[in-house]
DNA sequence: CGAGTCATTGATCTGTCTCAATATTAGTGG
DNA sequence: CCACTAATATTGAGACAGATCAATGACTCG
């Protein structure tokens, strides 16, 4: 078996490759990920609206940073982010880490300024999607509006879920969960259950499981010890996963 | 001055206290809390269908409980939540205290079931929205809808907070970011700037911010010795704001 | 008034952090 | 292609913030 290390989207459409100019949700490989199943297919074309144009991250560069102007949404097409917010002192939290299908930009809603800043762990594409135009089609259709709200309320389940990490959880715990989380998604997306290339650093594993680089390091270290998985750097195998489901209880956020 | 302990709302109105049987936002007191502003007048006793009934709920009792099915959201009318998600292993996560104006059960939206419980710390009253009549009126009211998303992501954006102290902060910090933050929103309310009786104990603290008791209540101490604040037992008045702000630098989560 | 809940405080222990040295990898330019 | 540099990862030793265990004190409520 061979490790697909570059993490694409799974099938390269002809569309895909053509660039920005024609824009799509109606017959894009990601729609079960990120827009609402039910739409008539002859109101499918009317989804397309949403998407105003493609834009292109660089790797290290940000899609939007906390103070920016909000005025919309991104659907992630191909690439990887996290997202972070920052203190006056300068001291960093990553609040999350996003993948293709996912909706990036809802902490802009509530003040129209970005929250929190979001960065490219690899090169990326996302669909710009103007957040006046997502409520006005959202007027129009329910199934669109009740899955804008089911992506913002699994958002703060999501959150509330890496409280319970934090507040409850040792080292071992949290990063279990992040494995088991991190996989779970990917293999959603048609990758492996058990290979995967860590898009980020260790500190910023640890930013997010609120534990110091060396922490994360020794975790790796002793599980790999433990024989649960094999590590080399960034490549990380799952060769024993009912373990570290057993270390992270995962009915835990139910 | 005298204390007013009960913190019950500022305003008792006719309506208040008759009970369940007349229901109306649009001349609620705490309207400007929790519902949108720049309503036509006229369209402003279209508000009111949203708001189904009102509901009774005792200290101690659940308003919703973790796995049951999610039909409403509930606007707080009097009274003082904690909402908590639990592992299988039994720890419980605090995450969040809700007061007057505040509204609950957004957790339920993306799986059609309650994500994690609400218990009320004091007696308690709420306005039952059944959601389905909530999406049914933003549909029509974009002033609504647009409050609805706020809502939304303004509790997305506290999570981001949250994490920030949970990840972040040491013990003190997280102490004064939770006092600063609690006598911030009951000065919303009409009580005072500086003094406030806790309705949770020192465990429920202490889960919220990811600290064992007899930490919450050390720091307390240690606050009290240098004379930043004075304690007893849950009544809290606060004495230096400024030298509480220093040790949580409030600009730290923009 | 008494039982139970909650809060405070002390003494000790421990998981994670801090500081430090070394190893590995990726990127750059000659 | 290799040497060089910078970024990232690993590992060790010691320090410390907060946890744990334990005892006492204060308050609440029936």
């Amino acid at each position: 078996m061979t490790l697909d290390t570059t993490q694409k989207p799974i099938e390269i459409t002809p569309e895909n490759m053509l660039g920005t100019f024609k824009v799509a949700c109606s017959n894009c490989n990601l729609r079960e990920l990120c827009m609402p199943i039910g739409f008539k297919s002859e109101d499918m074309h009317r989804l397309d609206e949403v998407v105003e144009k493609r834009r292109k991250i660089k790797q290290g560069e940000q899609l939007y940073s906390a103070g920016d102007s909000f005025k919309s949404l991104y659907a992630i097409r191909t690439g990887f982010f996290k997202t972070c917010v920052s203190a006056a002192d300068g001291r960093e939290q990553v609040t999350g880490f996003q993948m293709a299908g996912e909706i990036m930009g809802l902490d802009g809603i509530v003040t129209d300024q970005h929250n929190c800043s979001a960065i490219a762990l690899e090169d990326a594409e996302v669909c710009v999607m103007p957040f006046a135009d997502v409520e006005e089609l959202s007027r129009e259709f329910p199934v669109l509006q009740r899955h804008i709200h089911k992506i913002m309320s699994r958002e703060i389940v999501r959150e509330n879920s890496v409280m319970m990490l934090l507040g409850n959880m040792r080292a071992e715990e949290r990063l279990a969960a992040f494995l088991l989380n991190l996989v779970q998604r990917l293999h959603a997306r048609g990758f492996s259950q058990s290979e995967l290339m860590l898009r980020m650093t260790r500190e910023e594993i640890g930013s997010y499981l609120g534990m110091k680089l060396e922490t994360v390091s020794r975790t790796f270290s002793k599980f790999s010890d433990e024989g649960i998985i094999e590590v080399k750097q960034r490549y990380v195998k799952i060769l024993d996963s009912e373990a570290l489901k057993k270390i992270f209880n995962p009915q835990t956020c139910a």
